[in-house]
DNA sequence: ATTTATTGTCTAACTTATAGACAATAAATA
DNA sequence: TATTTATTGTCTATAAGTTAGACAATAAAT
């Protein structure tokens, strides 16, 4: 439990992190379960170093929930409501855990934090879930049926996604979610899931072209009596 | 100098806020200049009290600086760079103000610092700029012709106005900056200054009118030789 | 060879954006 | 009073972009 009175995290600012990735046609979030009595689900979170940059502090964090370093990472939002860390949650820890807390944790944790949020896409196929210090689970879960989480961790994932959203068309950072080739029906079943929406099959191709940055591959043939669909990958240069 | 050693203060964190006003056909930012020698120009900033929400602490902020209660504001970035406070400012500070800072002034000041950044929109004419405790200068600058700002706050600004332009569109929060009447001629204006580039006249008022957010008012005789313009009110209400 | 399911692409219809044109008009001028 | 000038408000033709329907191509099963 050393970490989390380390005098050189800056205190009362946290950062949580909403990593996205993507299976079996569904959005997924990156979630973990205290490891302490009671049904605590916390997005991926950490502290920053006196000495470090915040986007530094949220790469650290992400590499250490999913193993990977090459992530796309973006600060979306800052939390900051007075009363975000009292709707509760810090009580109930208490109250479901009496005498098995130090008082470095307690003191620690029974501070008010102003929480930078980030949003992580990643390859959920290249990152390996990695449990915290403090985590008893660590698991993907789908976007639109997550389990209750602790303080305003629901909030934060609904602005992540809506940052999402809207920064998906301009930045072109889906294929961060996708595995390095990918047919057009994979990318549009993505998009689908991100968007919660059916998109025109015709017209999703014909954009997704038009955007020149898909470079077409061999055909992929999966067997089925049907047309084989090519597979496409990202270029970013050029 | 009592404010700044404020033990209710949440430590390292700041907020700074972007405050665009409009006159002349310029866009402007509330700049001011530091108490001390040497010429350090800052924005309008601050620190969040430990019960106050980060909104609250930003509208205190603005209010204090502008005596207006009804501010458009919004967050928009977090800069969190640890080299941010240390690009020469506070060296700079103290070696052209040797002897002259109280030890809190300066033990607080000589604190890396993550800063929430704001920005907010307000009517030039209802703002009244006023000095805060350390200010020896207040001013609206065009904002294509700022002074040389302390830290990083030139990014700051560059990274308001970036988030200005992209929510404009999309919010309607123009109209934030001017006054409660005007003329399309004086709103494309506006646009033009934001956005620094000219729009084409017929397309402009079509835009504008096809919003549905417009109400036309009396005419207004300019004492010009020719056709009086229409006046405008923004409705937010239907 | 035929059938089936899916993929890739084309085009017509519709919508939106852009650019040019012109009438309306407030005040100055003749 | 009629004419001129500068600007405003609006219309329309054209261009560009979006959406919806259609159909050929094709991999494998029948």
């Amino acid at each position: 439990m050393q970490i989390l009175n380390n005098q050189n995290y800056i205190p009362q600012i946290s950062i949580d992190c909403v990593i996205f990735g993507y299976r079996d046609k569904e959005l997924k979030v990156l979630v973990s379960k205290l490891n302490f009595e009671g049904n605590f689900w916390s997005l991926a979170g950490g502290f920053i170093n006196q000495h470090e940059d915040i986007d530094t502090a949220a790469y650290r964090i992400l590499h250490e929930r999913t193993g990977i370093t090459e992530i796309y990472l973006e600060q979306f939002h800052v939390f900051g409501n007075a009363a975000r860390n009292n709707i509760g949650f810090f009580k109930k820890l208490i109250e479901l855990n009496p005498g098995t807390m130090g008082n470095e944790v307690y003191d620690w944790l029974n501070n008010r934090f102003i929480s930078i949020g980030y949003y992580a896409l990643v390859d959920i196929n290249t990152a390996i879930p990695k449990k915290a210090e403090l985590d008893k689970v660590i698991d993907w879960c789908n976007v639109k049926d997550l389990p209750g989480l602790i303080m305003d961790h629901k909030d934060i994932v609904e602005k992540a996604l809506e940052s999402l959203r809207q920064n998906l068309d301009q930045k072109l950072i889906a294929f961060n979610l996708l595995p390095e080739t990918f047919t057009m029906k994979e990318l549009q079943e993505l998009y689908e899931a991100i968007f919660d929406k059916p998109f025109a099959r015709n017209n999703f191709q014909k954009k997704m072209l038009d955007l020149n940055v898909l470079e077409r591959l061999e055909k992929k043939f999966t067997g089925a009596a049907n047309k084989a669909p090519y597979l496409y990958r990202f270029r970013n240069n050029g």
